[in-house]
DNA sequence: TGTACATCAGTGAACGCGCGTTCACTGATGTAC
DNA sequence: TGTACATCAGTGAACGCGCGTTCACTGATGTAC
């Protein structure tokens, strides 16, 4: 009865629809309970119809999870704009777990077994990881390998993880991180004076 | 057939047999295949002969998280009695992750919705991470919250998830973590001398 | 401008599956007398 | 020491469920002439 006044016979734009359903229901819930006919439930269409669009449910999953990569990329970048680049974009990243949780999951855990097979995904989270490391490792490019690099990813990569799987309260998230990723930066002072 | 021989009519320890059961599976495939069913199938029991021990499948889950907790603190007691114990505490952490991904995955994944809700959980798990910040603040009690002992903690929980996630390559887990470690433990050799 | 037709995004019914859990039961074990 | 009986760890059948996917289809859109 609704269908045919607020919808058109073709939807216009179902594989964005479905992504964005998909999203909300890894934030309401988590990344077990997308599912293909419970998504397309919520856009108002047949189970079936997603299938003009994606090759199968963790084709879906991918392509959010791409989507979400991209979204983390962006956010570093633009949290490098600042006075403190550096502290800026671990807080950037601390804060897009803790707001996207669900997607966060999504992107890093094991509901996607096999990140290759997706190459669009493979490529979003290379881009995203390059950045990271590169933004830490400054300018001279060898070192972006550096173990150096990879501990500052460890590190803002730990922090968001024990946030948004509540081994750390979350009130005390952005504060503790803020504390961390400024002593970080900073020339270390020793931290226990000679036994 | 061979149940009668192998196996008495009462089990002997039915729970710890659905446990390490439900390990295997973990390790095999991951936290989102453990079910019920497949774990007593295993064991080669009744699917309910389960309910005589464990009052769901997540009871189960959240007991076996339980006894993970208390390896990982028995893991990284052990690694103190080296010489160098606060890079051996992060080294049997990172192993730890590593050799048993899926219970790793099962502790800190969405899969236990509501870890509060199984009090030996909750405090196994409690134990296990006022051990790792109390070995990192030293003997100092009242340092056991501060922003340092915190950090060290999601750098090791990191780079662990970075690892069994395949975002940075096993072969090169263990030497990065030792190359990281040392170094964090060093007074810091000033990352970029003075622009 | 009008018509024939190919394309393609939708539909609903149906499939087989494995799951968690409940039920009424069976049969071995251990205890009281 | 032998027997009656309560306890309790198992059993198999059945429930309802939601899932991913396939199928044959319908009907709107857009294009060629």
């Amino acid at each position: 009865m609704d269908t045919p006044v607020n919808r058109p016979y073709r939807h216009g734009d179902l594989p964005n629809a479905m992504r964005a359903a998909a999203r909300t229901i890894l934030n309401e819930t988590g990344p077990e309970a997308v599912g293909l006919r419970e998504t397309a439930r919520r856009v108002g269409v047949s189970a079936t119809a997603a299938y003009r669009h994606f090759a199968s449910k963790e084709d879906l999953l991918a392509s959010v999870a791409a989507e979400g990569f991209r979204e983390l990329s962006a956010t570093m970048e633009a949290a490098m704009s600042g006075p403190e680049p550096l502290i800026d974009l671990g807080l950037a990243y601390v804060e897009f777990a803790l707001q996207k949780r669900g997607l966060f999951r999504l992107m890093f855990g094991p509901i996607l077994v096999e990140r290759k097979k997706y190459p669009a995904l493979n490529e979003a989270a290379g881009a995203a990881f390059d950045f990271l490391r590169s933004a830490v490792a400054g300018e001279d490019e060898a070192s972006r390998d550096d173990p150096a690099a990879i501990a500052a990813w460890g590190l803002v990569h730990g922090l968001s993880s024990l946030f948004i799987d509540d081994l750390i309260p979350e009130e005390h998230a952005r504060g503790l991180a803020q504390q961390i990723f400024v002593q970080a930066g900073t020339p270390k002072p020793q931290r226990r004076p000679a036994a």
